[in-house]
DNA sequence: CTGAAAGCGCTTACAG
DNA sequence: CTGAAAGCGCTTACAG
């Protein structure tokens, strides 16, 4: 098609210097004079030359390069990856490119053995892992990435004595402020839709978050009010319309996210009741739609811009070898229509 | 941290062949007897031993690797990717990972002189483009592209002798069904919000078949029924607005893309309009948040994963050297709430 | 300030 | 079926 690519000997021959000194020169060694940069920046120009990273990386041992697994969990319906995620993935690639790295994105089985892949091959310098699943079915892997001395951080919940270094957010304070909110207009028994175990960790934390405000204002927190779902509107529906058919009585539904409150909310339309008047509902995430939902969603706000940038940040200086701890980030609770009863 | 990483000859040594007999054996040649690539192969794993993919992709002389470049208008605020993009990158990333390629995503500014620097530094074999922007300033971009003969494939309006391969869904009969279905309601006066010129040859042509159904039916194109805008919900509002202000009688509301018809939706809210009783309002991409609008939005489905295939399929055909031409993928019109007047 | 040379870790003709 | 050797295109100590 177009005659092969150009070399940094094609630029010495052409700028009439050695190899060696076009390298330095590109790469801005103070070892090259002026003039004799000058000839070679438009030798390079002249030629279109661009420097091999493949022959740059192998000989730097690194790759300017970051990895970022999304594990889904593989009982979602696979279609569509969840808007938090995809709103990460944006803030991630923004920070990346803020620091001059790549980007490169894969999307992980949860069962594979996907472990360092990436690093072992030089294909990047460090890893970001992102995704919800089994955090329990999860850990071991964390602690070999830690024993082979793999660079990496993970978004997710923020824990005592986690393998690696973690970045998430204040998912407890979360809960409690979606708790609050609720009792502060008189609401009794609230129920909470998600995981609330040890193997959902995020969820988990709001739930404990909520679980605190509760015992705070003296409310039980019954067992039966809580219904399991994960990450996606047609679970928020099952667990929506299962609790409904529990026949218990409450009188608002915190969802552990926006995704689930989606599917909750459809499920409280078809069973005749009207949100927020008789059911006051909130979510957590603040995806892109839960502001044009109907009524729009009351939810907690993740700043996934921060998060991206916390995230690169901290992976780099791994990278760098410098400390990096695990970090927590606000929430804000953000409330619309949904869960404000009309007075 | 942990001790260097395993190189092949450590595998060699480990295995007592040959560096080269490593590589046949883990790449599979067929000159390795079964017994000795077994060895290989445990000895490799006992070691952890990953192919430097930098290494390898040098000699090979290609990357395993595709780009994608995601083109942001700079007139938007910039801390928000256009969900579209964002589904489309979903649907992109899982393209490539079933065809056993790493996906690079990188952001661009419309300004810089991106083309190219991907492919030429050999860190992708090929690139997707992706964005919105002035087709008519990044046209010789592209026919840049092709005289130095890099790969690539767009996405964007499928026009005629466009430089290079280009994927696109069907603008021109989306907007053709937007306009019947508002007309076969008895809707004579349908606002047209979008830059409706060959600077944005997707709404262009979102227009032209919009502007090809009111003639078919015998009704006029009235150039004060349409509203220049950008795809942000923010100048869907202002467009909104702006039409408000002109005084002009309209009995319904094609948006050229979602984000526009939800910005308007919320001006006509504003005004004290009734979507669709007195307003019928459609959009144009079917992004998530559009059937969680309120009222439900009316709108024209772009199928993200097909397009992500496609999008893959075609430049990796490209890449192998066989022939690959632009195409244009069907669209389906989603009829919602939002569009339907109440009889 | 510049050049000759070694070497990063692979893959694959070439020879056996 | 296996090994010795060349070479992919860089970067950087070493020598001048």
């Amino acid at each position: 098609m177009s005659k092969a690519k150009a070399t940094s000997i094609d630029i010495a021959h052409l700028a009439g210097v050695s190899q060696a000194t076009v390298s330095r020169a590109l790469r801005g060694s103070p070892l090259v004079s002026e003039e004799t940069r000058e000839r070679i920046r438009a030798a390079a120009e002249q030629l279109r030359y661009k420097v091999d990273k493949n022959a740059s990386n192998l000989r730097l041992q690194h790759s300017g390069t970051l990895a970022l697994l999304l594990f889904e969990d593989p009982t979602t319906d696979g279609s569509n990856i969840n808007p938090f995620f995809l709103s990460m993935l944006g803030s991630i690639t923004r920070a990346c490119a803020h620091q001059g790295y790549d980007l490169l994105v894969s999307f992980q089985q949860f069962s594979t053995d996907w472990h360092a892949d990436y690093a072992d091959s030089k294909k990047a310098d460090g890893i970001i892992l992102l995704g919800y699943g089994d955090y329990l079915a999860y850990l071991d892997r964390l602690e070999k990435l830690v024993a082979i001395g793999t660079r990496f951080v993970r978004w997710g919940a923020v824990l005592p004595d986690q393998p690696g270094v973690s970045v998430g957010c204040d998912n407890f304070s979360g809960g409690q402020a979606v708790a609050r909110h609720f009792i502060e207009q008189g609401c009794h028994r609230i129920a909470f839709l998600g995981d609330a175990s040890s193997h959902y960790p995020e969820f988990f934390e709001r739930y404990r978050g909520y679980a605190e405000a509760l015992q705070q204002a003296g409310l039980d927190v019954d067992q039966t009010l809580q219904v399991d779902a994960e990450s996606t509107q047609m679970c928020g529906h099952t667990a929506m319309s299962e609790l409904l058919g529990r026949g218990v009585a409450f009188d608002a539904v915190f969802a552990a996210s926006d995704l689930i409150a989606i599917g909750a909310m459809r499920a409280l339309a078809e069973h005749g009741y009207k949100v927020p008047a008789e059911v006051p509902v909130a979510g957590f995430d603040d995806i892109p739609m839960a502001r044009f939902a109907s009524p729009p969603l009351t939810t907690v706000l993740q700043d996934t811009r921060s998060a991206g940038e916390v995230l690169v940040d901290s992976l780099l200086r791994m990278i760098r070898g410098e400390p990096a701890q695990s970090m927590m980030l606000p929430v804000k609770l953000m409330v619309r229509q949904s869960s404000v009863r009309p007075a």
